[in-house]
DNA sequence: TGACGAAAGTTCTAATCCGAACTAAATTAG
DNA sequence: CTAATTTAGTTCGGATTAGAACTTTCGTCA
């Protein structure tokens, strides 16, 4: 992950563009997990969580689809996530190779414990900044993510 | 590292925008991390190779704090990277506890053979998007990490 | 229907990641 | 000048990461 330096941002314009964006997300990921840390979490565990929360389940598919977690690491989240007995992967009926992934009663109360404390939490520091600036930057970012991909 | 999903988007007027920012950032990653590969480099490997490129080395911390990486992780880093023979680790004459790290002539010449064409390949996509927005962006970020920090 | 290519998940490897504990050296306090 | 605190870097443990190879099942096409 090149975080960029001062140096190299004098020689190109869209450097400290990146650069910023980078410290930016690391600094957003570090609350996230400092907060998440006292619900017993990882950031990736309670994306998890945060996602199946209030669902009747998805497959894993859609479950990395939307956290962005890759499928090779998606097992390895859902198997520790199983074993605190959080969720539980039924085979789909539809589809012989898929399950569906749903939170057990005990993932359920863990997702009301934690998930509106986390977003009050991380919304205070939102709060100092205005709305229409975020949805600018959210903007132009999906523009910028399009000549990325 | 939650990448929020649009039913929690739903619930508050932050989360897009973070959700967006994680999505660019990983797509930033995505495609810095596959046109490294082919120079042999991981993104991190190439983060402390371009920025101890053109310098007269520096210390472990203040590397650590231009590439943003954790000083345990940079530990590991630095091993592989001086396993390649790309730099060396000497300790510094001013204080006992710190030592200078710096590339190799093998070091400089990656360096030189990686960094142009690295940034051009990269500069392509940013063509794409007008400046001005960018440093829109960049402004904006700034403003929102330090609600964060 | 029977082969063949695509898709869903798992497994594997190598690297990164953070935080916490640790060692050694430097700095500060009294 | 000595004791306490801080700082630089390494080590360690648990988790995440991407990608590639692999298994099983699905869908298609002839």
């Amino acid at each position: 992950m090149p975080r960029w330096t001062s140096r190299q941002a004098r020689k190109s314009p869209f450097i400290p563009t990146m650069r910023e964006l980078a410290r930016c997300y690391q600094a957003f990921e570090r609350l996230d997990a400092r907060l998440l840390r006292d619900h017993g979490f990882t950031t990736s565990q309670a994306d998890v969580i945060f996602t199946l929360g209030n669902t009747p389940g998805m497959t894993c598919k859609e479950l990395g689809e939307r956290t962005l977690i890759t499928k090779g690491t998606l097992t390895g989240v859902l198997d520790r996530l199983e074993g605190k007995g959080l969720l539980d992967r039924r085979p789909s009926p539809d589809d012989g190779r898929s399950y569906i992934v749903a939170l057990t009663p005990a993932g359920e109360e863990a997702f009301e414990a934690t998930y509106p404390e986390h977003i009050a939490r991380i919304g205070e520091r939102f709060n100092q900044v205005d709305p229409r600036k975020l949805e600018k930057i959210r903007s132009t970012l999906a523009e910028l993510r399009a000549a990325l991909e």
